[in-house]
DNA sequence: GCATGATACATACCATGATAATAAAAATGC
DNA sequence: GCATTTTTATTATCATGGTATGTATCATGC
């Protein structure tokens, strides 16, 4: 997250990088790209809090819905989807269990894989909780307030 | 923080979006925002760590040293400044304090406030950083990983 | 001029990100 | 074929965001 309110001015950049190389816009413009995805971050995180929800258990369920040609993932594998560490993955695993919205399964050939699926319920809140989710995000982009 | 590592593809999108009204295009811009500034913030979070600092620890420090006309601010106008809660702030206030970056004063005639203003070393430091955190984000905003 | 409410800041505790260390199973090598 | 290393997942602990609550001081109204 980025928590500077207003962003500064072109002056005071200026003032602070003026005897470096990169120009005051090209810092501007970074600082506008943080502000406002941080923005679109704080809508997203209220969103989702409202449904009892947050950003990581629902992308932790798009990753295993979209998979084509399966209906599981290992944790390995959503790991590697997910830029989170492998211990927060584990423990967002199980409130996922503890809610129902994903099963674990240990491999039969290799003991140390498990397998997650969604249940019914897990797929139902993705569809639930997706089209306000891409709402806020075309509003966001269409410089609208929602 | 948006924790997807691929973001979807425009099939993708739209088998999720379909019945919606706003285009995939719209939602992938607003995805690939949201990635843009979740990497850029890893960066400059991994920056500021390696100098045993914060984003927010920076900031504080910002928002008192560009304040012109003044040398030091109030906690609720550094908390107005930024988009944190009043107890991070008073938390980050603490630990600015006991590295000796800041100093804190009660006002003279209203003893509920406290005016903060950077000591040399805070701004020393302030300096000392700055110009990594802009480089960062110019090589961000340039397409080059630095 | 004292009770009541508002304001400024801080404390207590919860949620969720990280890294380091651990446990258990499989793979490897002699 | 057993010791060692690697892999997979988890547990333990810390850092830092949040909300709810508390404390001290000031302002207000009767």
């Amino acid at each position: 997250m980025f928590f500077l309110k207003d962003l500064p001015t072109r002056r005071m950049i200026e003032s602070y990088s003026g005897h470096y190389d990169t120009g005051p816009e090209t810092i501007r413009d970074g600082l506008t790209l943080l502000r406002r995805a941080s923005l679109l971050i704080r809508r997203l995180d209220a969103y989702f809090a409202r449904h009892g929800f947050s950003q990581l258990r629902f992308l932790f369920l798009i990753v295993i819905d979209r998979e084509e040609d399966r209906d599981s993932l290992t944790v390995g594998e959503i790991t590697e989807r997910l830029d989170v560490s492998g211990p927060v993955v584990a423990r967002t695993l199980r409130t996922l269990l503890d809610d129902g919205l994903v099963t674990k399964v240990t491999d039969k050939n290799d003991s140390r894989i498990r397998h997650i699926a969604l249940t019914p319920e897990g797929r139902e809140r993705l569809t639930t909780i997706l089209p306000g989710y891409f709402r806020i995000i075309a509003n966001e982009m269409e410089g609208e307030d929602p």
